[in-house]
DNA sequence: TTGGTTTTTAATCGATCTTTACAGTTCTTA
DNA sequence: TAAGAACTGTAAAGATCGATTAAAAACCAA
């Protein structure tokens, strides 16, 4: 679980980047807020700890931004900031929570957890997918169709797990873009097409049901349902 | 919107209750934990309100019980409960965010738009619209008659949306060109009556109603009436 | 660096969707 | 009931979009 801190307090972040650490997640710390926009915007975190009063660009901002990138990682808000506009403010600005300095580090590390439960419960990205007679395992690298081995690349088992955590649903080229290459600009020619064109001539077989429909001037949708 | 509040001091449950109404929530109340976890688990609600203390079974039991049942629907505490170690029992047990009486009612609401919209982020269940055995997912692009799936393009779901949002009711060639080629000048040709007949083909069934009957020299009207 | 693999680009081909045109049918009214 | 108007069914052209290639570029490990 990869968590971004963006504070500009060394006394708080030191010691806080070191227990998130200690707990068993992967941190990356930023001391201002241009360079937490940019960290938040070209990674791929799970949480985002924010302070509300920065250099250069407050928390709410950065919230303000990430979303309007149509980024949804969750974002916890850690202030000292204590009305309840300012509360409002940022639940409103697209954060999912909001803790008070001075705060229990308990506290925190319970609600650091509620978050990163519930994102993982809605992208089940844990390393075992399936869908139909479909299986992913993502840290191996490996699908198997009806038990046969299937070795994929990096980008196909990216745009499959995609797929796999969203089936039945359409996914418009743009979701499926944002996912695959956010932080980069749109790419300018069909690489999605060719790419699922690789994906399929691993995943599809003749004799099996089709996993990857297309619909038409929208996107893709996976899954046996038509 | 869905929202069960589980709540047994009317003072308090009876006032939030209209609140919520008055926000443009659905709201189903339980003034104990029995009647609460049965609600939770026999409906669909987009958002639990617990109280900490109840008669019967706790919010906390109902929250286990609840998340036994694997049941993600987002869960929000409203306690007088204020230790740091209730907090961490009740969002380790599930839930996903933790209120403590008092509170601002604006703090309340803006948890609760939060919290929904994060799982309105997750569940797009974009417009449904019934008519009849005919449903319709706009932005899914699939209808469905008695539940077997139908496809349809850009075009036909336009159609059939327009048709769909005002049943039994004529609709005018005028209203319609209007509604779908909008802007454009409007076709010199029988566009309209081709559309038609490519929707005809695919949600009329010889064995079913017909949906889509034609007003001479008016236009159509959507619906199982005649 | 080299050689192999993965990812992207660009061009062409093919499929689907939308509109047009027209022949055949149904409806309305004089 | 006959004539004209309006609608249905069909086919095909035109427009848009996706699939398929092959080759170039980027990446990576030896």
């Amino acid at each position: 679980m990869k968590i971004l801190l963006v504070d500009d307090e060394t006394e708080l972040s030191d010691p806080l980047s070191r227990i998130l650490l200690q707990e068993g997640y992967q941190v990356d710390v930023a001391d201002n807020g241009a360079a937490g926009t940019e960290l938040a915007l070209q990674n791929r975190y799970d949480l985002l700890i924010l302070d509300w009063m920065l250099p250069h660009k407050s928390g709410l901002e950065i919230c303000r931004e990430v979303r309007s990138h149509s980024l949804t990682t969750p974002v916890l808000f850690l202030t000292a900031k204590d009305t309840i506009d300012d509360r409002v403010d940022g639940l409103d600005a697209g954060a999912d929570d909001y803790l008070v300095k001075p705060f229990e580090l308990r506290e925190l590390l319970a609600r650091v957890r509620a978050l990163l439960r519930r994102s993982s419960l809605e992208n089940p990205s844990g390393d075992r997918l399936k869908v139909a007679d479909l299986e992913l395992e993502v840290e191996e690298r490996m699908a198997y169709r009806s038990g046969k081995a299937i070795e994929l690349s990096e980008k196909e088992i990216e745009l499959l797990t995609f797929f796999m955590q969203h089936p039945d649903r359409l996914l418009t080229h743009e979701e499926i873009y944002h996912n695959l290459w956010q932080g980069e600009e749109r790419p300018s020619s069909n690489v999605l097409a060719a790419l699922v064109r690789l994906l399929r001539r691993k995943i599809e077989a003749k004799d099996k049901p089709q996993l990857i429909h297309t619909v038409y001037g929208k996107g893709y949708r996976f899954g046996i349902a038509q």
